[in-house]
DNA sequence: TTTGTTTTAGCAAATTTTTGCAATAACAAT
DNA sequence: ATTGTTATTGCAAAAATTTGCTAAAACAAA
Protein backbone atom coordinates (compact mmCIF):
# COMPACT_ATOMS: atom_id res chain seq x y z
CA UNK A 1 0.00 0.00 0.00
CA UNK A 2 2.97 2.48 -0.46
CA UNK A 3 3.07 5.11 -2.58
CA UNK A 4 6.85 4.83 -2.89
CA UNK A 5 6.48 1.97 -6.01
CA UNK A 6 4.24 4.62 -8.29
CA UNK A 7 7.19 6.95 -8.13
CA UNK A 8 4.49 10.37 -6.87
CA UNK A 9 7.24 12.26 -5.10
CA UNK A 10 9.49 11.90 -8.38
CA UNK A 11 6.59 12.74 -10.81
CA UNK A 12 5.72 16.01 -8.67
CA UNK A 13 9.11 17.02 -9.58
CA UNK A 14 8.82 15.78 -12.96
CA UNK A 15 5.55 17.80 -13.38
CA UNK A 16 7.45 20.95 -12.52
CA UNK A 17 6.29 21.70 -8.68
CA UNK A 18 8.29 21.39 -5.74
CA UNK A 19 9.04 18.51 -3.55
CA UNK A 20 7.90 19.52 0.14
CA UNK A 21 8.27 17.41 3.42
CA UNK A 22 4.46 18.38 4.32
CA UNK A 23 3.87 16.85 0.50
CA UNK A 24 5.60 13.48 1.53
CA UNK A 25 4.01 13.32 4.71
CA UNK A 26 0.65 13.70 3.22
CA UNK A 27 1.01 10.49 1.03
CA UNK A 28 2.25 9.03 3.65
CA UNK A 29 -0.33 9.56 5.84
CA UNK A 30 -2.96 8.60 3.22
CA UNK A 31 -1.05 5.12 3.04
CA UNK A 32 -1.20 4.25 6.50
CA UNK A 33 -4.52 5.17 6.84
CA UNK A 34 -5.42 2.92 3.94
CA UNK A 35 -7.88 4.44 1.84
CA UNK A 36 -11.06 6.64 2.49
CA UNK A 37 -9.49 9.01 4.99
CA UNK A 38 -10.74 12.53 5.76
CA UNK A 39 -8.54 15.61 5.75
CA UNK A 40 -8.88 15.40 9.68
CA UNK A 41 -7.62 11.94 9.55
CA UNK A 42 -4.79 12.94 7.33
CA UNK A 43 -4.59 16.04 9.72
CA UNK A 44 -4.22 14.35 13.05
CA UNK A 45 -2.25 11.55 12.03
CA UNK A 46 0.61 13.64 10.67
CA UNK A 47 -0.05 16.21 14.01
CA UNK A 48 0.47 12.90 16.15
CA UNK A 49 4.12 12.11 14.56
CA UNK A 50 5.67 15.19 13.82
CA UNK A 51 3.34 18.35 15.12
CA UNK A 52 4.08 20.90 12.76
CA UNK A 53 1.20 20.82 10.03
CA UNK A 54 -0.82 23.44 9.56
CA UNK A 55 -4.72 22.16 8.49
CA UNK A 56 -5.02 24.64 5.49
CA UNK A 57 -1.65 22.48 4.17
CA UNK A 58 -3.50 19.85 4.45
CA UNK A 59 -6.90 20.97 2.43
CA UNK A 60 -4.68 22.63 -0.28
CA UNK A 61 -2.11 19.39 -0.29
CA UNK A 62 -4.99 17.23 -1.07
CA UNK A 63 -6.50 19.48 -3.48
CA UNK A 64 -3.46 19.63 -4.95
CA UNK A 65 -2.71 15.97 -5.31
CA UNK A 66 -6.52 15.45 -6.75
CA UNK A 67 -5.34 17.95 -9.74
CA UNK A 68 -2.44 15.62 -10.27
CA UNK A 69 -4.50 12.82 -10.33
CA UNK A 70 -2.44 11.13 -7.42
CA UNK A 71 -5.40 11.17 -5.16
CA UNK A 72 -9.03 10.69 -5.34
CA UNK A 73 -11.72 12.57 -3.63
CA UNK A 74 -14.95 11.02 -3.16
CA UNK A 75 -18.15 11.44 -1.18
CA UNK A 76 -18.93 8.64 1.19
CA UNK A 77 -22.02 8.22 3.48
CA UNK A 78 -21.81 12.18 3.94
CA UNK A 79 -17.72 12.30 4.82
CA UNK A 80 -15.48 13.91 1.66
CA UNK A 81 -12.60 11.20 1.89
CA UNK A 82 -9.21 10.86 -0.09
CA UNK A 83 -7.48 7.53 -1.16
CA UNK A 84 -4.50 7.37 -3.45
CA UNK A 85 -5.04 6.32 -7.00
CA UNK A 86 -3.16 2.89 -7.48
CA UNK A 87 -2.07 1.78 -10.89
CA UNK A 88 -5.52 -0.32 -11.25
CA UNK A 89 -8.46 1.46 -10.79
CA UNK A 90 -11.31 0.45 -8.20
CA UNK A 91 -14.94 1.98 -7.79
CA UNK A 92 -17.19 1.01 -4.68
CA UNK A 93 -21.22 0.70 -4.25
CA UNK A 94 -22.19 2.40 -1.01
CA UNK A 95 -25.45 1.47 0.24
CA UNK A 96 -27.95 4.59 0.94
CA UNK A 97 -29.56 2.64 4.06
CA UNK A 98 -26.88 0.87 5.52
CA UNK A 99 -23.85 2.84 4.60
CA UNK A 100 -22.17 -0.32 3.46
CA UNK A 101 -19.38 0.07 1.09
CA UNK A 102 -18.07 -2.47 -1.33
CA UNK A 103 -15.95 -2.60 -4.13
CA UNK A 104 -16.51 -2.68 -7.85
CA UNK A 105 -14.43 -3.76 -10.07
CA UNK A 106 -12.92 -1.42 -12.33
CA UNK A 107 -13.63 -3.98 -15.81
CA UNK A 108 -17.71 -2.97 -15.05
CA UNK A 109 -17.11 0.50 -16.52
CA UNK A 110 -14.88 -0.57 -19.80
CA UNK A 111 -17.99 -0.61 -21.48
CA UNK A 112 -19.11 2.94 -20.55
CA UNK A 113 -15.60 4.35 -20.46
CA UNK A 114 -15.40 2.83 -24.18
CA UNK A 115 -19.24 4.45 -25.37
CA UNK A 116 -18.25 8.07 -23.89
CA UNK A 117 -14.79 8.14 -26.15
CA UNK A 118 -16.76 6.93 -28.70
CA UNK A 119 -20.48 8.94 -28.38
CA UNK A 120 -18.59 12.14 -26.82
CA UNK A 121 -14.83 11.90 -27.73
CA UNK A 122 -14.73 12.64 -24.06
CA UNK A 123 -11.82 10.86 -21.71
CA UNK A 124 -13.67 10.13 -18.52
CA UNK A 125 -10.98 9.61 -15.50
CA UNK A 126 -12.75 6.74 -13.73
CA UNK A 127 -10.47 6.35 -11.27
CA UNK A 128 -12.64 6.06 -8.61
CA UNK A 129 -16.34 6.20 -8.71
CA UNK A 130 -18.89 5.81 -6.30
CA UNK A 131 -22.34 4.88 -6.69
CA UNK A 132 -25.02 5.17 -4.29
CA UNK A 133 -27.92 3.28 -4.40
CA UNK A 134 -29.62 0.13 -1.87
CA UNK A 135 -27.67 -3.08 -1.43
CA UNK A 136 -28.63 -6.81 -1.40
CA UNK A 137 -28.59 -6.90 2.44
CA UNK A 138 -31.44 -3.89 2.34
CA UNK A 139 -33.49 -5.12 -0.50
CA UNK A 140 -34.22 -8.52 0.86
CA UNK A 141 -35.63 -6.96 4.23
CA UNK A 142 -31.99 -8.03 5.80
CA UNK A 143 -30.83 -4.54 6.74
CA UNK A 144 -34.10 -3.33 8.82
CA UNK B 1 -39.37 22.66 -15.38
CA UNK B 2 -42.14 23.42 -12.79
CA UNK B 3 -42.15 20.27 -9.70
CA UNK B 4 -45.67 20.42 -9.74
CA UNK B 5 -46.66 17.71 -12.04
CA UNK B 6 -44.31 15.27 -9.96
CA UNK B 7 -46.32 15.89 -6.97
CA UNK B 8 -43.57 16.31 -4.60
CA UNK B 9 -45.58 18.68 -2.47
CA UNK B 10 -48.05 15.56 -1.56
CA UNK B 11 -45.33 13.18 -1.42
CA UNK B 12 -43.47 15.09 1.35
CA UNK B 13 -47.10 13.95 3.32
CA UNK B 14 -47.38 11.00 1.85
CA UNK B 15 -44.48 9.34 2.97
CA UNK B 16 -44.64 10.83 6.61
CA UNK B 17 -43.55 14.55 6.98
CA UNK B 18 -44.41 17.95 7.08
CA UNK B 19 -44.89 20.21 4.23
CA UNK B 20 -44.39 23.39 5.47
CA UNK B 21 -43.90 26.92 3.38
CA UNK B 22 -39.73 26.79 3.65
CA UNK B 23 -39.86 23.32 1.76
CA UNK B 24 -42.24 24.63 -0.99
CA UNK B 25 -40.22 27.88 -1.78
CA UNK B 26 -36.88 25.85 -2.12
CA UNK B 27 -38.64 23.38 -4.47
CA UNK B 28 -39.93 26.10 -6.22
CA UNK B 29 -36.30 27.98 -6.22
CA UNK B 30 -34.87 25.37 -7.32
CA UNK B 31 -37.29 25.34 -10.62
CA UNK B 32 -36.44 28.70 -10.92
CA UNK B 33 -32.79 27.69 -10.96
CA UNK B 34 -33.49 25.54 -13.53
CA UNK B 35 -30.96 22.46 -12.38
CA UNK B 36 -27.47 23.08 -10.85
CA UNK B 37 -27.82 25.88 -8.27
CA UNK B 38 -26.05 26.13 -4.83
CA UNK B 39 -27.31 26.16 -1.69
CA UNK B 40 -26.72 29.61 -1.25
CA UNK B 41 -28.54 30.57 -4.51
CA UNK B 42 -31.31 29.01 -3.31
CA UNK B 43 -30.63 31.19 -0.04
CA UNK B 44 -30.21 34.23 -2.11
CA UNK B 45 -33.56 33.65 -4.29
CA UNK B 46 -35.62 33.00 -1.44
CA UNK B 47 -34.30 36.01 0.34
CA UNK B 48 -34.58 38.33 -2.20
CA UNK B 49 -38.58 37.59 -2.29
CA UNK B 50 -39.73 36.49 0.96
CA UNK B 51 -37.30 37.63 3.37
CA UNK B 52 -37.41 34.92 6.00
CA UNK B 53 -35.68 32.14 5.94
CA UNK B 54 -32.81 31.00 7.70
CA UNK B 55 -29.18 29.27 6.22
CA UNK B 56 -29.42 26.46 7.99
CA UNK B 57 -33.10 25.73 6.88
CA UNK B 58 -31.69 26.04 3.29
CA UNK B 59 -29.33 23.50 3.99
CA UNK B 60 -31.22 20.90 5.87
CA UNK B 61 -33.91 21.07 3.79
CA UNK B 62 -31.79 20.62 0.58
CA UNK B 63 -30.28 17.57 2.69
CA UNK B 64 -33.91 16.28 3.52
CA UNK B 65 -34.89 16.32 -0.25
CA UNK B 66 -31.38 14.76 -1.73
CA UNK B 67 -32.53 11.94 1.12
CA UNK B 68 -36.34 11.54 -0.20
CA UNK B 69 -34.58 11.30 -3.68
CA UNK B 70 -36.20 14.45 -5.31
CA UNK B 71 -33.16 16.69 -5.56
CA UNK B 72 -29.41 15.30 -6.40
CA UNK B 73 -26.57 16.88 -5.13
CA UNK B 74 -23.83 16.87 -7.27
CA UNK B 75 -20.13 17.86 -7.24
CA UNK B 76 -19.41 20.05 -10.29
CA UNK B 77 -16.09 22.07 -10.73
CA UNK B 78 -15.57 22.68 -6.88
CA UNK B 79 -19.37 23.57 -6.24
CA UNK B 80 -21.67 21.54 -4.81
CA UNK B 81 -25.02 21.88 -6.76
CA UNK B 82 -28.55 20.63 -6.54
CA UNK B 83 -31.38 19.92 -8.77
CA UNK B 84 -34.90 18.38 -8.98
CA UNK B 85 -34.69 15.00 -10.12
CA UNK B 86 -36.67 14.36 -12.86
CA UNK B 87 -39.30 11.34 -13.88
CA UNK B 88 -36.48 10.84 -16.60
CA UNK B 89 -32.72 10.81 -15.49
CA UNK B 90 -29.82 12.69 -17.06
CA UNK B 91 -26.24 12.93 -16.22
CA UNK B 92 -23.55 15.09 -17.06
CA UNK B 93 -19.42 14.66 -18.21
CA UNK B 94 -17.87 17.59 -16.42
CA UNK B 95 -14.71 18.82 -18.26
CA UNK B 96 -11.86 18.99 -15.79
CA UNK B 97 -9.79 21.24 -18.10
CA UNK B 98 -11.93 23.75 -19.30
CA UNK B 99 -15.21 23.37 -17.02
CA UNK B 100 -17.70 22.78 -19.44
CA UNK B 101 -20.43 20.63 -18.36
CA UNK B 102 -21.99 18.33 -21.21
CA UNK B 103 -25.21 16.29 -21.05
CA UNK B 104 -24.73 12.33 -20.91
CA UNK B 105 -28.42 10.61 -21.49
CA UNK B 106 -29.47 7.80 -19.34
CA UNK B 107 -29.51 5.49 -21.55
CA UNK B 108 -25.34 5.04 -21.48
CA UNK B 109 -25.92 3.89 -17.98
CA UNK B 110 -28.33 1.21 -18.58
CA UNK B 111 -25.83 -1.22 -19.19
CA UNK B 112 -24.12 -0.25 -15.97
CA UNK B 113 -26.92 -0.51 -13.89
CA UNK B 114 -27.77 -3.84 -15.02
CA UNK B 115 -24.61 -5.50 -14.24
CA UNK B 116 -24.66 -4.30 -10.56
CA UNK B 117 -28.37 -5.66 -10.21
CA UNK B 118 -27.05 -9.06 -11.65
CA UNK B 119 -23.49 -9.17 -10.19
CA UNK B 120 -23.97 -7.49 -6.76
CA UNK B 121 -27.60 -7.44 -6.41
CA UNK B 122 -27.18 -3.50 -5.95
CA UNK B 123 -29.85 -1.07 -7.33
CA UNK B 124 -28.21 1.87 -8.16
CA UNK B 125 -29.70 4.98 -7.61
CA UNK B 126 -28.32 6.91 -10.73
CA UNK B 127 -30.51 9.63 -10.85
CA UNK B 128 -27.85 12.12 -11.72
CA UNK B 129 -24.09 10.81 -11.97
CA UNK B 130 -21.59 13.29 -12.81
CA UNK B 131 -17.98 11.57 -14.43
CA UNK B 132 -15.03 14.06 -14.25
CA UNK B 133 -12.60 13.34 -17.58
CA UNK B 134 -11.63 15.65 -20.07
CA UNK B 135 -13.44 16.80 -23.16
CA UNK B 136 -13.45 16.30 -27.27
CA UNK B 137 -11.93 20.26 -27.66
CA UNK B 138 -9.49 19.85 -24.71
CA UNK B 139 -7.92 17.17 -26.37
CA UNK B 140 -7.64 18.08 -29.81
CA UNK B 141 -6.12 20.99 -28.46
CA UNK B 142 -8.77 23.56 -28.71
CA UNK B 143 -9.31 23.81 -25.19
CA UNK B 144 -5.70 25.49 -24.74
C1' DT C 1 -62.58 25.38 16.02
C1' DT C 2 -59.62 23.93 19.79
C1' DT C 3 -56.19 21.04 21.80
C1' DG C 4 -52.19 18.03 22.16
C1' DT C 5 -48.35 15.83 20.12
C1' DT C 6 -44.39 15.85 17.46
C1' DT C 7 -41.82 17.57 13.66
C1' DT C 8 -39.52 21.41 11.81
C1' DA C 9 -37.55 26.19 11.76
C1' DG C 10 -34.81 29.75 13.68
C1' DC C 11 -31.15 31.25 16.32
C1' DA C 12 -26.55 31.25 18.07
C1' DA C 13 -22.53 28.79 18.57
C1' DA C 14 -19.42 25.32 16.91
C1' DT C 15 -17.05 23.22 13.37
C1' DT C 16 -15.19 22.77 8.87
C1' DT C 17 -13.21 24.61 4.81
C1' DT C 18 -11.34 28.42 2.10
C1' DT C 19 -8.65 32.63 1.34
C1' DG C 20 -5.21 36.70 1.41
C1' DC C 21 -0.97 37.85 2.59
C1' DA C 22 3.77 37.75 4.44
C1' DA C 23 7.53 34.67 5.63
C1' DT C 24 9.80 30.54 4.41
C1' DA C 25 12.11 27.23 1.82
C1' DA C 26 12.73 24.59 -2.74
C1' DC C 27 15.44 24.53 -6.42
C1' DA C 28 18.09 26.43 -10.38
C1' DA C 29 21.88 29.04 -11.55
C1' DT C 30 25.92 30.84 -10.36
C1' DA D 1 28.49 27.01 -1.06
C1' DT D 2 25.86 31.22 -2.10
C1' DT D 3 22.34 33.73 -4.22
C1' DG D 4 18.02 34.87 -6.51
C1' DT D 5 13.53 33.59 -7.99
C1' DT D 6 9.18 31.89 -7.17
C1' DA D 7 6.17 28.23 -5.31
C1' DT D 8 4.52 26.83 -1.08
C1' DT D 9 3.57 27.17 3.83
C1' DG D 10 1.72 29.12 8.05
C1' DC D 11 -1.10 32.23 10.16
C1' DA D 12 -5.18 34.76 10.98
C1' DA D 13 -9.43 36.01 9.28
C1' DA D 14 -13.37 34.98 6.43
C1' DA D 15 -16.72 32.09 4.58
C1' DA D 16 -19.38 27.95 4.42
C1' DT D 17 -21.66 24.26 6.66
C1' DT D 18 -23.30 21.74 10.71
C1' DT D 19 -25.29 21.27 15.30
C1' DG D 20 -27.90 21.73 19.89
C1' DC D 21 -31.48 23.74 21.75
C1' DT D 22 -35.89 26.27 22.14
C1' DA D 23 -39.91 28.27 20.00
C1' DA D 24 -43.07 27.84 16.42
C1' DA D 25 -46.23 25.56 13.58
C1' DA D 26 -48.08 21.37 11.06
C1' DC D 27 -51.32 18.12 11.52
C1' DA D 28 -54.30 14.58 13.82
C1' DA D 29 -57.86 13.99 16.94
C1' DA D 30 -61.43 15.82 19.51
MN1 LIG E 1 -11.57 2.99 -2.53
MN1 LIG F 1 -28.20 18.19 -14.44
ZN1 LIG G 1 -27.58 -1.70 2.70
ZN1 LIG H 1 -12.54 20.77 -21.85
Amino acid sequence: MSHYRLNYLQQIRDRGYRLTPQRALILDALCSLNGHATANQVYELIEAQAPAINRATVYRTLAFFCQLQMVSESQMNGATVYEIIQERPHHHLVCRLCGDVSLLEDHHLAELSQQLTQAHGFTADLNHLTISGICAGCQSGVGE
